[in-house]
RNA sequence: GCAGGGUUAGUGAAGCGGUCAAACACGGCAGACUGUAAAUCUGUUGGCUCAGCCUUCGGGGGUUCGAAUCCCUCACCCUGCA
């Protein structure tokens, strides 16, 4: 059956350009921004996330940012649950869908209907304990959503490496420093949303063990590493059209939208 | 100028006659991932015609059955005395 609502979804690295190729498309698209990121969720956690300003959204409407306190528990199933919410939603009111993101384990919940085991279940994986043991009833289906377009955005690994380090530079003169040491005051650093690369690196920094070259290129290496992680996961996703033509990308959506009419 | 210390694979750093292609860390590469995922974890990392062979431990020359490890010498770096 061919009735689920039409999707387009944009995944990336990080510093991959993913935010404005979503906002380019919903403006010529009619479209909403679902945001897929497992840290721009956190109210608070803005220049370090690169999450888009009210500036930058462009009048486009975005979702799913500062949903929950830094200090407050989210998960995948959380997401998956709004994010389905939200498609039909934004379909309802007669705009486009646009879920951009580079959490893989988020994008996959929703574009593979992940079936999640139940909340109660405890067994783990010994190796790795953050795993939760799987049955072999819940093995990864591949099986992508209907009415679903997934554009992929790669950069050659120079130039990420080049716009992250650029990137550090500019958050630091946004006053992302302010923004790490307000933060650990208020939440504390063992809080696994101040896990994330530069309010990791900065901790260091703030609390005057390292300095600020040393903080800014740990930052670097930390998103890096990152990236290197999503680009693994993305790899495997047999369904992703890469681009990285802003042109290509809009012929692929349009295509989509137009054989739903 | 004299005395002493140093120079090891991409980087840092062990090794101090055989079991060394060389510990360990970082970086690199590859992978996993189904209610913490910007997290967490795994493998690999001199070359090759890859269960074997070849070339590496600043350069050159020796000693030895055998050297990254000992001796001589050259180069560069650091420290003490002049």
């Amino acid at each position: 059956m061919d009735t689920r609502e039409p999707l387009i979804v944009i995944v990336g690295q990080t510093a991959s350009g993913k935010t404005s190729l979503a906002i380019k498309l919903a403006q010529i698209l009619d479209g909403e921004i679902i945001c897929a990121d497992s840290r721009t969720i956190y109210k608070g956690m803005d220049l370090g996330t690169a999450k888009p300003a009210k500036e930058e959204q462009a009048g486009i409407p975005h979702h799913m940012l500062d949903v929950v306190e830094p200090s407050e528990r989210y998960t995948v199933v959380d997401f998956q649950r709004e994010a389905n919410r939200l498609i039909s939603d934004i379909t309802n009111r007669g705009k486009v869908p646009i879920m951009v993101g580079g959490t893989g384990l988020y994008i996959d919940a929703v574009i593979f209907d992940y079936k999640f085991t139940p909340q109660n279940s405890t067994a783990r994986n010994p190796i790795n304990p953050r795993h939760l043991l799987t049955d072999s009833s819940s093995q990864r289906d591949t099986t992508l959503r209907p009415n679903t377009l997934v554009l992929g955005i790669q950069l050659e690994r120079e130039v990420l490496q080049k716009r992250i380090a650029e990137r550090v530079d500019h958050m630091i003169s946004q006053g992302f420093i302010e923004e790490v040491r307000e933060l650990g005051q208020k939440y504390g650093w063992q809080v696994s949303a101040m896990q994330a690369p530069g309010y990791r690196a900065f901790r260091e920094y703030i609390e005057g063990s390292i300095s600020l070259e040393e903080a800014k290129a740990i930052f670097v290496k930390n998103d890096l590493s990152l990236a290197k992680r999503q680009r693994t996961w993305f790899r495997r996703n047999k369904s992703i059209q890469w681009t990285n033509s802003v042109d290509e990308a809009v012929d692929f959506a349009t295509t989509l939208m137009s054989e739903k009419q």
